[in-house]
DNA sequence: GTGATTGCAAATCTTTTGCACTAAA
DNA sequence: TTTAGTGCAAAAGATTTGCAATCAC
């Protein structure tokens, strides 16, 4: 056991700790699966397919809270692109993706890639709290 | 009864069969309700208990068979907007929408309201299905 | 300890399906 | 007739909830 490899639980844990959340092996075992590398895009089930085999035991339920509770800090983002299903987004900042219907395979797009150059003004009384910017592909 | 009042089943009748579509009691019913007059946003639930309401017997399962036959011939288009519930538009043409998460409000944008003057090309072997963008706002 | 978190199983909600019945052509 | 369409009730899938057991602090 070295350093450099528990370095990856103390990141992860305060980062947690930063957020809020109470590093439970849990959250924590999930959190080092979803910011282990590059951006993600998860589904509960698969999230939680990935963390029994990666021996992160944890329950469907306990996967769908953390889902949650990680949107709700900031941590995750939810990518609302299919009518069947809930995407969550490690990528947080804004930008935009690619979907592909057939696969169901997400594809970030950086935010700088896509120039909107003219939007409506919102309706009377509200704001824009974000804007999304779905390309639908095909094989 | 007059023929004025019965022009309305009559083009609903012409364009079910333009599609192909049988026309039956529930489908002319649903199509009545959905094509009478602007562009409306439904969903299954919605449009069930609007049919109820306006003495257009029909089942659940009928709602939603109609709603996605209606879908593959092009009368309607599906909104994926809030990963709960489908929403379905009588507008088909390109255009875009605001939705207000908190009320679940759908507002179409026309088309020529949005500009994205810069899109990133396509993954490999894929091409353009169709751009949706999601102004989302809050009150 | 004590309050937050977890897991399980049951419940909920939306949508789909199987199949006998009904209606359109 | 003959085949498409409908309704019902059951099934399926995704997500949520209630509650007792467990864990972090």
């Amino acid at each position: 056991m070295n350093i450099s490899s528990q370095r990856p639980y103390r990141e992860v844990l305060d980062r947690l700790r930063a957020c809020g959340l109470r590093p439970t092996r849990q959250r924590l075992g999930l959190a080092r699966l979803l910011f282990a590398g590059s951006d993600r895009h998860v589904t509960a089930e698969g999230l939680h397919s990935e963390a029994i085999a990666a021996d992160v035991p944890v329950s469907l339920a306990t996967i769908y809270n953390t889902l949650h509770q990680f949107t709700e800090v900031g941590l995750l983002r939810e990518v609302v692109v299919d009518a069947t299903r809930s995407y969550f987004d490690t990528h947080t900042a804004d930008h935009h993706h690619f979907f592909n219907e057939k696969s169901g395979l997400l594809i970030d797009i950086p935010d700088a890639d896509v120039v909107i150059s003219q939007l409506p003004p919102t309706p009377e009384g509200t704001k824009i709290h974000r804007v999304d910017v779905i390309v639908r592909i095909v094989d």
